[in-house]
DNA sequence: TCGTAGGGACGAACGGCGTTCGTCAACGAA
DNA sequence: TTCGTTGACGAACGCCGTTCGTCCCTACGA
């Protein structure tokens, strides 16, 4: 291999025609692109994924994305289905709906939180990916096999999802304050938070606000994963009682 | 009135020192811009709201707002505030308080839907204003005079909360998308996309997607105030079962 | 082997954004 | 009357997403 110029930097004599620059193209694809995106996610961010940072990250300028990703919408939205590659579903068994249902809601809010704030990107985009499809004939099937109306199982899928994605949505805007407050260490974030509501709670007026003044710790207490499987459970309750036959 | 320059661009001579140009300050408030930013969000959309544009509204630079609110964040709490300000509450009945429950999400779904895209500006926030307590003191005395132990009350409205605002949100969304593609009517909008999506499901190997290909109208069909209202219920009937001796 | 068409890479720029800095004029208090 | 404070504001900083036009490598047909 000739090169346009030594490993120990030495320049080569201008007169020695540069036949093959190493790299004579950088070899871009949009999976390299989405990856980098992705490393960047996970490490620092949505805030800090901009169209420039990945070309940087990239050694090249942003134009040169445009080649292999339409616009940061698109990126974003592959991203999202890339997430999503990473739940992992069981073999589907109708007889045990509520179960499966149950575990696919907490596997997903898991991987959606294990990623940063992706979940932040996830109500912004039309989920058309290929691994949203998957999850969707996942859930949608175990509730039309189990013998729930189409129609209606497309709606309760649909409200379940909504209820997935707002609360790791909520969660991962906790998680971008966190960053940016500067704290590394959820706990301690959490804890600092849940103080600062507190003394505003216990700041208004008695007479005017008697059960928020009243129960303030009660207000604060719960963590996120408790909160998240309280309404998981409300929903799916509910999802049962309308169940046909059982 | 003397003014600097005459309304047909000559310039007044120099030597004429301008002792009063016609109004010496401009009486901005925080209260003008909030107001100001609630026009542009109404008639425009979220997008359109920038510091920038507020103060053009203003006849006045960017920099000139931040001596009345600190930063845009701040400026989004106020108006996320206001628009709570016009929920209407009834008065406190614990008797029936799944009705009023009921009634109270309806009324601050509508009120969020009446504001364009302020909706994506609530789930970033958050909500410490006044008009929210207010609410929050509503709707938790509700279940807490019905009898339900206040923490659970506590995560229980949290999640019917975090329902309301999460279906706010993504109807938002599709404002903003409806917005950006030149659609000024809901219901051409509603079609064209649930056209699309029909496509792509009916695209998809229908022996890989079994359920979700051969219910592809179920998918699409209903609106959103029917879902909105179908995963209410889901909740709202899981926090009865969930009520002591009742 | 040559000529050429196509397309990816990319520098530069456009028009936006939120926010900060420094200046200046008006006002209230002393 | 003087002076310190404060709001208004022009200008600028450093970001952002995206587009345009150019360059040059590559593949392909002759």
């Amino acid at each position: 291999m000739v090169d346009r110029k030594g490993a120990d930097g030495v320049p080569a004599p201008p007169w020695r025609k540069t036949r093959k620059p190493v790299q004579p193209r950088r070899q871009l694809s949009q999976d390299l692109i989405v990856e980098t995106g992705m490393r960047i996610l996970d490490a620092e961010g949505l805030d800090a994924l901009s169209m420039r940072r990945v070309a940087q990250e990239l050694d090249t300028g942003p134009a040169s994305l445009y080649a292999h990703v339409a616009n940061k919408e698109e990126l974003l939205e592959l991203l999202y289905d890339r997430v999503l590659g990473e739940i992992v579903l069981p073999e589907r068994d109708p007889g045990r709906w509520k179960e499966q249902l149950r575990a696919y809601a907490l596997e997903a809010h898991r991987v959606l939180g294990a990623h940063g704030d992706v979940a932040r990107a996830a109500l912004a985009t039309i989920p058309t990916g290929e691994n949203s499809v998957r999850a969707g004939e996942f859930v949608y099937g175990l509730l039309v096999e189990a013998g729930m109306p189409p129609r209606e199982a497309a709606i309760a899928i649909d409200r379940l999802s909504l209820y997935i994605v707002g609360d790791a949505y909520e969660g991962s805007l906790h998680y971008a304050r966190m960053r940016a407050a500067g704290y590394d260490n959820r706990e301690d974030y959490f804890n600092a938070f849940s103080d600062q509501i507190s003394a505003y709670y216990r700041a208004l007026p008695a007479e005017q606000f008697p059960h928020v003044t009243e129960h303030v710790d009660d207000l604060v207490d719960a963590e996120g994963e408790e909160r998240f499987r309280y309404g998981l459970d409300l929903i799916l309750d509910g999802i049962e009682a309308r169940m046909p036959e059982g």
